[in-house]
DNA sequence: TGAACACATGAGCAACTATTCATATGTTCG
DNA sequence: CGAACATATGAATAGTTGCTCATGTGTTCA
């Protein structure tokens, strides 16, 4: 007994509209594929990624380029060029003692160009 | 004297890539829209955020539906709320008792979709 | 081989954040 | 009005994160 209870657990307030609750949680994609989007986008959640990706987007560049441009130290570019790896964002090839980082996806400035349109368009 | 050293600031190596940087430097978005970029971002990374969006791109449902339908607590909803309606990304009605939300942008649903592609291509 | 340089990385810390808990606000209805 | 209910919010806390500092790794060149 007490299913209702087991469904419902940690919401206090009685259920107003089962129907739509079923019907978007029947929509939903999985919990894992909305954590993962979600990860995604804490990767372009801090200013120094993505500083970091739209320079890369304009071109490639080493460790020193890019901390230079963005006047932080080196080892703050490099922890976070780990970080876009393993995201997969970017990548990187080695020349000499030279390590230069590009982008390794195609969807990163459709990313940003859809959120600039969110800022641009209400004002914001 | 010491131009050079106000320039480059905090990066402790030799600048390799002069022309490469101040390249680079001239086609970047001002400082500040990156910062609101990152700002937007960082709204979409979080789980529980992303799924409220996600379930209020399906329909428009009250704090209670929402609660249970995320099997969170009534307060952690309204909290998430609150912060993505100062991010212009949901808007409400009242109706009673009750308090609708539903997506405030079009763009959210184009967001996710340019996450997905990037999940879903390189197989992680 | 060893100094010099570009880059990577671990530990530590300060700042931020998402949730919980308690309580306040706003609305309906008897 | 006052009880009941949906929602909002402030404070406190546990967990996360981005940077700094020190040091390690990999490469070049004399």
């Amino acid at each position: 007994m007490k299913k209702k209870a087991d469904v419902i657990e940690r919401c206090d307030c009685v259920m107003i509209h089962e129907d739509t609750i079923e019907r978007v949680r029947k929509n939903m994609p999985p919990e894992e594929t909305l954590y993962d989007l979600a990860e995604l986008f804490k990767v372009f959640g801090d200013s120094t990624r993505v500083r970091i990706l739209w320079a890369l987007d304009e071109s490639e560049m080493c460790v020193c380029d890019i901390a230079a441009l963005l006047n932080t130290t080196q080892s703050a570019v490099s922890h976070q060029l780990r970080y876009l790896k393993q995201a997969k964002l970017v990548k990187n090839r080695r020349e000499g003692k030279t390590v230069y980082y590009s982008l390794a996806d195609e969807h990163v400035k459709q990313i940003f160009d859809q959120g600039l349109d969110h800022i641009l368009e209400d004002g914001k």
